[in-house]
RNA sequence: CGCGGAGUAGAGCAGUUGGUAGCUCGUCGGGCUCAUAACCCGGAGGUCGCAGGUUCGAGUCCUGUCUCCGCAACCA
């Protein structure tokens, strides 16, 4: 595009709707969407944001047979966590729909159709797993069988996580549909695919001669594919759940969730402009920008471009600027490990502060690399940066100029050197940080805004005009006026990035948006002289240690969960013959008196009823049982083991225990008591 | 030897066409006291993953090599 775009279009990646929206999402496409968006609105360009849910595919199936509920209920539970996140967050989307919605399953169906009848696909029969009971075709995933490279017996149809070799589903040894069990059959079926390989010199010539600009992981990634030569690419499965296949005889077909989703975009632009979507997707003076993360970077850049070129009518992408990987103390974010920070959480957590993450999110951007986001970095984040800077800056203009001259706006004099340095630089920030946000740079931009608010800081450091309003009252009005001039295009600046602070800072300067155009920024007379400032109230409070310490204890929590989750039983010991076995005399005893054993930081005593005799018995669980836990307990022991002396006294038996994954013990007892003595076989 | 990206001060990150290695936080020292013990100035701290090569000159270009992350279930 060579003349300068009468309107853009800014898509952010759609929202897999099995599961909240967590950091990751936010760092990698919907921060840097929004900051996008609303400079793009406050430069008063003609700019739409749109998004939503996407909300078919296998996976919603499989999550709704788990939890025993429709796949609509699944959706429609994620659908509305995530939008009312989203609000909450201040994601300025003009639009976030979803990809169930009438709008959008029209929409898909006649962009497959429209293919279809100009022949666009090619159709191709295949024989495929297929589960009787379950009555549906099997992805490679959801069949597991013995790898027939190292004998493991839960290696998926795609590959064998013991011994890493990749596998297709037929060459699993005794296949099992992880849906109901069952051993699934092959069954013929056909399907239509995009033959993307057509469409390789066009996106050669398109991607690596016409966009160079685009952001190295972006440009290398389409460069490896486009090299390895493209493959045609199957565009429905055998599925009930998602757009059915417009033609006849494709009963219990559906399209593909890639080739679905995307049009997503489309359909939610006409939903949210009936009468006039057409420009934001017909007309070559539109620029559209899609916001995504790394592991969407071939769908974007090549099969959702080249579904737009075989259809015909549409514009393309000017750019992708796929961001990295945010992990989370170090460890990758995980939906399934529960290893996140969830946006909804976050917000009943953190109330009023969706700023403070994000400018964290936005200033650890992982913009060129994996980045890390911790608790620890958050806390200073905010205490060092936000609170202590921007906030702080803000707070000593205003409350001099109430302490000095009863909070209105001072009349500047005749302005020093110094003052006309500072000011120059103030005016440089304006082109700074809209370069940078044209090139995507968004870390780099906000690093631009804050420098304003560290230049605002060290104008009262050399002026000390609380020094010099001993002296000269002329001069302390001017060294405030541009102080609070400085404020004001803080105000302005931050908005993108900030936009609930940076309304309550027009707030306190008691200024309204008209007053603070983004078109002044840079400007040193955007508050009148005599203005009445409003009530300087703070900008950002401080995060104390314990509300981090909540978190990282949250994170830890939810580790433990996975470890338990992750043991794995211990493999069978070595076969035991029966006579062996009928050698161990096993029967429910009744504890009658248990104490301490002094001196001993493990052992109890205890006495016990056999059903025999009464007797003694240690145990070394005092770790895991106070005494009164135990008293009047049936629990199971093994009476005949050999006596033993242990710290003196003798023990005649062996209490047995369950012992949990993390070594803590359980007691075992019968479902309901039983004569003491009774035996266990 | 599948293909991309990344590896730079204690931590988190910049470094755009090869030309004195930067920023933020932390740390140490000093200043200031208007401000949420906040702010301002200065110092220390790096053989730019490792090994070679091209060049007058390499974090940057080339070759090899190691590690991490993606591309394959969930997933940004």
């Amino acid at each position: 595009m060579n003349k300068t775009p009468k309107r853009y279009l800014v898509t952010s990646a759609l929202p897999y709707a099995n599961g909240p929206v967590h950091i990751g999402h936010l760092a990698g496409v919907y921060v840097p969407a929004d900051i996008y968006t609303r400079y793009m609105r406050l430069r008063g360009r003609d700019v739409i944001h749109v998004g939503g849910s996407d909300e078919h595919g296998v996976p919603i199936t499989i999550a709704a047979r788990k939890q025993n509920c429709t796949p609509q209920q699944i959706v429609d539970k994620y659908h509305e966590i995530i939008k009312k996140s989203f609000a909450e967050f201040g994601i300025s989307f003009d639009i976030y729909s979803r990809t169930s919605s009438p709008t959008h399953h029209k929409t898909a169906s006649d962009f497959f159709k429209k293919l279809y009848n100009e022949g666009k696909f090619i159709e191709k029969t295949s024989e495929q797993y297929y589960d009787e009971e379950a009555k549906q075709f099997l992805a490679d995933r959801y069949i597991t069988g013995t790898c027939p490279k190292c004998g493991n017996e839960n290696a998926y149809g795609d590959q064998c996580e013991k011994c890493g070799s990749t596998l297709s589903p037929t060459e699993l040894i005794n296949p099992r549909s992880t849906i109901s069990g069952n051993k699934p059959i092959m069954r013929e079926t056909s399907h239509w695919y995009l033959p993307l390989e057509q469409y390789e010199p066009w996106l050669k010539q398109w991607i690596l001669e016409g966009h160079q600009e685009w952001k190295s992981n972006v440009y290398g990634q389409c460069k490896s594919w486009l090299d390895g030569g493209l493959q045609p690419r199957a565009v429905s499965r055998d599925l009930d759940w998602g757009v059915k296949v417009p033609v006849e005889g494709a009963e219990g077909k559906v399209l593909y969730v890639w080739f679905d989703a995307p049009i997503g975009y489309i359909s939610n632009t006409i939903e949210l402009l009936p009468n006039d979507w057409e420009k934001y997707w017909k007309s070559e003076d539109t620029k559209m920008v899609h916001f995504i993360g790394k592991d969407n970077i071939v769908f974007h850049c090549i099969v959702f471009p080249s579904m737009l070129k075989a259809h015909g009518e549409f514009i393309l992408p000017e750019n992708v600027p796929a961001n990295e990987f945010l992990n989370l103390e170090n460890d990758k974010i995980s939906t399934s490990r529960n290893w996140a920070v969830w946006l909804h959480e976050y917000l009943q957590e953190f109330p009023g502060k969706q700023d403070v993450l994000r400018y964290v999110l936005c200033a650890n951007a992982p913009e060129t690399k994996d980045n890390n986001f911790t608790w620890k970095d958050f806390q200073e984040r905010n205490n060092s940066e936000l609170v202590a800077i921007f906030g702080n800056f803000v707070n000593r203009a205003m409350v001099l100029t109430q302490k000095y001259f009863e909070g209105k706006v001072p009349q500047p004099g005749t302005l020093t050197d110094f003052d006309h340095t500072t000011l120059a630089e103030m005016k440089e920030v304006k082109s700074k940080v809209e370069g940078s946000l044209e090139t995507y740079r968004f870390r780099e931009a906000l690093k631009e805004a804050m420098s304003l608010a560290r230049l605002g800081n060290k104008y009262l450091a050399d002026t000390e005009p609380w020094k010099v309003i001993k002296t000269d009252e002329e001069r302390v009005k001017t060294i405030l006026n541009i102080a609070l001039q400085i404020s004001a295009n803080l105000a302005i600046v931050m908005e993108p990035f900030l936009p609930f602070t940076a309304e309550k800072l027009r707030k306190i300067l008691n200024a309204d948006s008209t007053m603070l155009q983004w078109d002044s920024l840079g400007c040193a007379t955007l508050l009148p002289i005599g203005h009445q400032l409003g009530e300087a109230v703070l900008l950002f409070d401080k995060i104390e240690d314990d509300a981090i310490e909540a978190q990282l204890q949250k994170l830890e929590k939810a580790k433990e969960a996975n470890a338990a989750q992750a043991h794995q039983a211990e493999p069978q010991k070595e076969l035991c013959a029966f006579d062996d076995f009928q050698k161990m005399d096993i029967r429910v005893v009744k504890i009658l008196e248990a104490e301490k054993v002094a001196k001993s930081k493990k052992l109890i005593k205890m006495l016990v009823d056999t059903g025999i005799d009464k007797r003694t018995i240690l145990s070394g669980v005092a770790e895991y049982f106070t005494p009164e836990d135990l008293v009047g307990k049936q629990v199971c022991m093994l009476i005949n083991l050999a006596p033993r002396p242990i710290m003196g006294v003798e023990s005649h038996g062996m209490i047995l225990y369950a012992e949990d994954y993390d070594g803590t013990l359980r007691l075992m007892q019968p479902a309901v008591e039983v004569k003491n003595g009774s035996k266990i076989a």
